[in-house]
DNA sequence: CCGGACGCCTGTCGGC
DNA sequence: TGCCGACAGGCGTCCG
């Protein structure tokens, strides 16, 4: 592996983001072995335990997948739990290369290169478990994949009849559907032009086909996004580039709806901004 | 069980 | 220029 293959993974973290971080990581980690971990900060979201340098070390890295928006790496013994919080990003740097004041840990490999996990904000986490990972509580719980199988309008149709919570709340939660976080649900309903306070169970069961659709297009969107401008990401000083998805709703209040020219509105839905057409997205 | 509020942190931006 | 409040893409936890 050649030094030039330095990988600055963005971090603008929800599932799309997520996913384009475990495709950039994978290959760098797959088969190989842990030399050690070099923590700086331990305070996450939760402390990183003190023995965790220990348990890691001379460990080989099996496998590499995410669930929701945890990336999970599977050692030869337990698995590494990291989520990225609001503000975190992992890239690929050589061990050798300094790091910055809110990379926090280092997860230094055989073959000279490093996970480097930054996260300013720290609402982040980085975890090892000696569980098989789908057993821990953290994961246990979670809904479907929304690019999978199990997630489609009947689905939705089902669990929100009696759920009176704001459709864009309902799709927001993790117990219904993993990886939605703020900027995808607010696209998800401008595309199936749902307003974001309709009661959940206000939903017919042909528009929960729409909307579970609208969010599949809009996630798969981004994906792609992603991974089309992680080869325009490839530097060498490390910065952690950042590419702006596609948005048509997200950040537009005071701006013309692309459809109808209205201007769009920014209200507070559960304490999270969100945005919609009044036109396009009618009560 | 459900829905809503809160807090964990640092950084940035707009207004005065 | 500096200060101050608002706000930021998540999510576990607590309370009614």
């Amino acid at each position: 592996m050649d030094a030039i293959s330095i990988i600055p993974i963005i971090g603008m973290p929800e599932l799309p983001e997520v996913e384009t971080t475990l495709r950039g990581i994978k290959p760098y980690l797959l088969g190989q072995d842990i030399r050690e971990l070099r923590v700086r900060e331990r305070r996450l979201r939760y402390p990183i335990p003190e023995d965790t340098e220990k348990v890691l070390a001379g460990q080989r890295i099996q496998a590499v997948n995410r669930r929701g928006k945890y990336l999970l790496v599977k050692l030869g013994y337990g698995n590494l739990i990291i989520h990225l919080g609001m503000s975190g990003s992992i890239r690929i740097v050589p061990s050798t290369s300094a790091p910055n004041r809110h990379d926090h840990l280092d997860l230094v490999m055989a073959e000279g290169l490093s996970l480097r996990y930054r996260d300013p904000r720290r609402f982040g986490l980085f975890l090892w478990t000696p569980d098989p990972v789908e057993h821990h509580p953290l994961v246990r719980n979670l809904g479907p994949e929304p690019l999978g199988n199990g997630f489609n309008g009947a689905y939705l149709h089902e669990l929100s009849r009696g759920r009176s919570t704001p459709v864009k709340n309902f799709i927001m939660d993790s117990k219904v559907v993993v990886g939605v976080g703020n900027i995808y649900a607010n696209e998800a309903l401008f595309l199936a032009r749902l307003n974001p306070n309709l009661p959940a169970d206000s939903l017919s069961h042909p528009i929960c086909q729409t909307l579970a659709e609208a969010i599949r297009l809009v996630l798969n969107a981004a994906i792609e996004a992603g991974g089309t401008s992680l080869r325009d990401f490839v530097r060498e000083d490390g910065n952690p580039g950042y590419f702006t998805p596609n948005l048509k709703i997200y950040g537009r209040h005071g701006k013309p709806c692309c459809n109808c020219g209205t201007v769009i509105l920014r209200v507070k839905i559960g304490q999270r901004s969100s945005f919609f057409c009044p036109k396009c997205q009618p009560q």
